[in-house]
DNA sequence: ACTTGTGAAAGTATTCACAGCT
DNA sequence: AGCTGTGAATACTTTCACAAGT
């Protein structure tokens, strides 16, 4: 039922793409899928998606494939998106106003709850329906909304400052976009993307396929 | 010089983020560092970090460690930041928008070129310094630029349609932001970005710490 | 004394292949 | 007949620990 066998990191991310496809297949109608229409769809293996899947419980129907539905409410379970997480975002440049509008984040149960920066010119200006506010209203944002992630969009000089306050105001979980590997304590998660690397690695592949 | 033992993906990422730490350090005036210190400022160990360069070459020297600005030529070298690459931006939304504004690519290399989209009410609009031109444009801007990378910033549905344009007008990489897995032949490579997906991901992680 | 580079060992992840159920 | 679930086998990645160089 749940996990005492180590589960490869790996696993779980797919996981996420099963349900990302599993929902696209619900959109269009399908009621059952077999191991191997997913894998084709994503890329992968057969054996792979019910290995990935089996770390977690069984979910399958022998003979017939696994219930589209019935997957996406156990993964959404597994995933936590069948909660509601409160999300701020921190740093009100390029990146964070763009994060601050994304549509996307909200259908997975992600709402946005405020938007924060400490520039003098920024705050009190409007975003969408965001009113910028300064950093030092974060805690109490916290203590009012209790917020899980925080999205750290400032630059790089000022990212390890950010999370430090994100960890004392309380917040559990940081995703942090700034060029730059941050620390954060035991207690806390953390995720980070780095755009710039992404295409660097990008470029490697590149070069290694052509000149 | 990268003769062919089998490196690591997940290595070839920690070159990135040894480029990036060590760009930071010459930042701050240091010459040489060690392994050690390289693993201690990313959460890795000493070994991994020796083990890492090692699949592309012997760019230390024992008893003293690496020379900074050495090992950051190497590293742009193996990377392919040595060069500079040209970029297109499809899509105009939010997301398009900001990357079409980021400096961080730039700084690395990566030059934006085009801002391209499909939208009627678009076209003709300026986002910073481009104009946002129809994609029908694209094959002639690819022939024109030679364009090497395509960021598919455009809503789920369309986002095949434009992968496929993009390979069709010659771009052989592809960087999809759409939260669906494009097919690209075996010619082209791709990367590829859920941001929904990676909170998610933390989501996962913060359930497992907490409740 | 210190640090790299590296085979060998340990640890993880993926794939195979088939038993078992519908 | 078809598909899942899974132990065993294979492949891959990281860590260990020490020889070798400065």
């Amino acid at each position: 039922m749940s996990r005492s066998k180590t589960v490869p990191k790996a696993a779980v991310f797919r996981l996420s793409l099963y349900l990302r496809q599993l929902e696209l297949l619900h959109r269009q109608g399908c009621r059952t899928v077999s191991s191997r229409e997913l894998a084709h769809a994503l890329n992968l293996t057969s054996a792979q998606v019910r290995k990935d899947l089996t770390y977690f419980g069984q979910f399958g129907y022998r003979g017939v494939g696994y219930k589209v539905n019935e997957l996406i409410s156990e993964l959404r379970q597994i995933l936590g998106t069948d909660r509601d997480w409160n999300v701020v975002v921190l740093g009100a440049g390029n990146l964070g106003r763009a994060l601050s509008a994304y549509k996307g984040f909200k259908k997975q149960g992600f709402n946005i709850v405020g938007l924060f920066d400490n520039d003098a010119d920024k705050i009190g200006r409007l975003v969408g329906s965001f009113t910028i506010r300064s950093m030092n209203e974060l805690p109490g944002a916290v203590a009012k909304r209790d917020v899980q992630i925080a999205l750290i969009c400032v630059p790089t000089d000022a990212a390890q400052d950010v999370v430090d306050l994100a960890v004392r105001a309380g917040i559990p979980g940081v995703f942090n976009f700034a060029p730059v590997t941050v620390q954060v304590p035991g207690s806390t998660v953390q995720a980070s993307e780095d755009l710039a690397i992404r295409l660097e690695q990008l470029s490697f592949e590149l070069r290694k396929l052509q000149g």
